[in-house]
DNA sequence: ATCGCTTTGTGCTAAAATCCACAATTAAAT
DNA sequence: ATTTAATTGTGGATTTTAGCACAAAGCGAT
């Protein structure tokens, strides 16, 4: 097949022209492309992965053209290749150091999560202030001190965080961890944070999408 | 005050005519004001609110005027009022039953997390299929075989379930779910489900967001 | 009372996102 | 060779979302 091989500098022209709910759904098709490489299959087209995900095929196909010409007409997209550029153009095509902030039961399900190395990102620290879970083991990686924080996220160029301490301590965490030098968090505190607009900050936080739900929900409670 | 007091059928006129978007940030307005709730401030304004969550006040003022007129002009919003308001459109002014399956470290995060409740939502049951985990006890339930699952939910007339399940089984797991009569599924396995399209399913996934955040971030990886 | 400041709710405008539909191209079948 | 069916990439229309800007209204100070 006569896919070009640029490197990833050709391909986007200007990171900002794209719109940012564009690069919010490629991690989601690399995902999709992935299962079904692993199922064996060696092709597919925007109309398949459209029906997979619930979204146009006409939506998939411009997305992508966005970066560059993927696909084949008549034929569609070959998943190893578009699953290179992919992971090419999300700079994920290496392995990402991240730390966690807090070890209770949040951070111990997250630091012995081994779905993240496969996908970019390995937990390369895990930090906590509670003397009783300081020293504690981890699988791959020892509770330490929040004091340390700086001078792991310095020694390692780490860019990512987790925030999984309590709500009360979310906002301190976050300004310790920017002071470190981290330039994107991903907070499981249930709180919008404060940070400097060149931080970028994504939320995850269950009762929101529950909260969702109910609105088209019959009421059918257990209690007032 | 003068404040309207409408049940909420007669303030929502239609709920298919309200963006889904907008419904998506009215649990995130909630939060907020119950966090200034809790600092002990009793009325705000679209501005600070805005301010707080990095958006327009324009757009929450729009945002709440498709359900009603909650504020006061040169005022603002009471707090506690708008709280009860926001309860009441979202249905979270009383506790739903939620169940979860898959009992592993996730899902042990998710039984032993005590922020539900407050915030409108009990997990009534948790269930895995893994002979070691069944009769476990997770502080408020016990662990429980899969096969009891179309018992339990149709006992609580639940509507809501989380799945922690592996990748492998979440499809699986979700068949089951539906057929037992559940409606709504917010799924932590990193796939994207098969449902019927009145089943509403969200995602969390952080690989997702962290593959966003790397697109804006310059590249300092640990190895290829 | 009146003034000055604040804030809401909303009509209208602007921007962004989605989708339609089709020429161009490929591959397989006849 | 020719036909048939499939699929891409994209111009442009449509729909959705966000934002501006202002009249109306509330509050406190004088």
């Amino acid at each position: 097949m006569n896919y070009q091989e640029l490197p990833a500098e050709e391909i986007v022209a200007d990171k900002t022209s794209i719109p940012d709910i564009v690069i919010g759904r490629l991690p989601v098709y690399l995902r999709t492309l992935k299962l079904l490489h692993g199922h064996g299959q060696e092709v597919t087209s925007s109309q398949e992965l459209g029906d997979l995900l619930g979204i146009s095929s006409a939506q998939i196909r411009k997305d992508l053209s966005h970066f560059g010409e993927f696909g084949k007409q008549g034929t569609g997209y070959d998943i190893v290749y578009l699953c290179r550029q992919l992971e090419e153009i999300l700079k994920v095509d290496c392995i990402w150091p991240v730390v966690l902030v807090g070890a209770g039961y949040l951070g111990h399900a997250l630091a012995s999560y081994n779905g993240f190395e496969q996908r970019g990102f390995r937990i390369i620290g895990v930090f906590d202030n509670d003397p009783k879970k300081i020293g504690e083991d981890l699988g791959h990686v020892v509770v330490q001190p929040s004091s340390e924080i700086a001078e792991v996220v310095q020694k390692y160029s780490c860019q990512i965080a987790i925030i999984a301490a309590p709500t009360d301590f979310a906002q301190e965490v976050a300004n310790t961890l920017i002071a470190a030098g981290i330039q994107s968090i991903l907070c499981y505190a249930p709180i919008t944070l404060t940070v400097p607009k060149n931080i970028r900050v994504e939320y995850i936080d269950p009762v929101i999408h529950f909260q969702h739900m109910t609105f088209y929900l019959e009421k059918k409670c257990l209690e007032e």
